[in-house]
DNA sequence: TCCAGAGCTGGT
DNA sequence: ACCAGCTCTGGA
């Protein structure tokens, strides 16, 4: 079978796993509402410019609170502006925890005080971050402790994941933004070998993904106990979901795993891959849709 | 476009 | 101390 044919077929799968979750009135909450894509000034991000203080974020991204006097209620988004809503009510956010510093305690040279105000090890909503809002790079949406690996996908916990960052990093993964199938991580040699030593963050796969692994761990216990997992998309998933960011990465809430199991992954040598449905919790904005206008029509 | 090498988090 | 991880940047 081609690797298109296979890929359709895990694709078919996913979605009739997903569709199978579908029972759920979600999914008219979670429809996009308007087309919101806005021209952003193209591949700028991380610019080594000191002077661009205010680093441009794409659309409505609303920005996280750097400035402290956010107040609690309201939106501050310009496509939200003046709307206000009571937080409290919306979900169960855990419990804010004050930043109890250990390694990242080590501050550097001329920096003042640590990057973040909560811990990123708390389920739920972290306070003071909206819906929506975006950061150009993963080392921001961490110090906005939404999501602390720079790196991993996966950020585990005793009770289930934290949070994940959807990269499209995975070519048979669906998603239709009320809901989407996840893999897991593992299985990939990010050394190299003895004679030609890589250090790598990413490789292909190149041996089986298991449940063993203490990310696909903490997502399968996530099954169990049903808490909230934040998720961010990043831009990478523009090739496959109309719902990543054009841009740099987004949080778009908070969902649940409804299931987890294990398939032939779409890779060369067929490993195994763990694979996860989520579905979104009611009651949060609407995902915006990227129309994939401008920037390199892929596909 | 590819490749190498790096910083950082978070767990063991 | 060591290692894994859906990153990021710079240079060929």
């Amino acid at each position: 079978m081609s690797y298109a044919e296979e890929r359709e077929q895990n694709i078919a799968r996913n979605r009739a796993i997903l569709a199978d979750l579908g029972i759920n009135p979600l999914r008219p909450k979670c429809e996009p509402r308007e087309n919101l894509r806005k021209k952003v000034a193209a591949k700028k991000r991380k610019s080594p410019l000191p002077e661009s203080d205010e680093l441009e974020p794409p659309k409505k991204a609303s920005r996280i609170a750097d400035d402290s006097n956010e107040q609690g209620g309201t939106r501050r988004s310009s496509r939200l502006a003046g709307k206000t809503v009571d937080y409290k009510q919306e979900q169960d956010r855990g419990v804010p925890e004050p930043m109890t510093f250990k390694r990242s305690q080590k501050l550097k040279v001329g920096q003042v005080k640590s990057k973040r105000t909560y811990d990123p090890h708390m389920y739920g909503h972290i306070p003071d971050v909206e819906v929506g809002t975006w950061w150009a790079t993963r080392e921001d949406c961490s110090n906005a402790s939404v999501h602390g690996p720079w790196v991993s996908g996966i950020a585990p916990g005793p009770n289930g994941a934290y949070s994940i960052a959807l990269s499209g990093g995975y070519d048979d993964d669906v998603d239709d933004g009320y809901a989407f199938t996840f893999t897991g991580s593992g299985g990939r040699d990010l050394k190299g070998t003895k004679t030609a030593p890589k250090n790598l963050r990413t490789a292909p796969q190149s041996s089986d993904q298991s449940f063993e692994d203490r990310n696909n761990a903490a997502l399968q216990r996530s099954v169990d106990t049903q808490k909230p997992v934040r998720v961010i998309r990043g831009f990478k998933g523009k090739a496959r979901s109309k719902y990543a960011p054009s841009e740099g990465y987004r949080y778009d809430g908070l969902y649940l795993v409804k299931k987890a199991w294990i398939e032939k992954g779409l890779n060369k040598g067929s490993f195994l891959v763990c694979k996860f449905a989520f579905v979104r919790m009611p009651e949060q904005e609407a995902i915006p849709v990227n129309d994939g206008g401008d920037d390199e029509s892929d596909e």
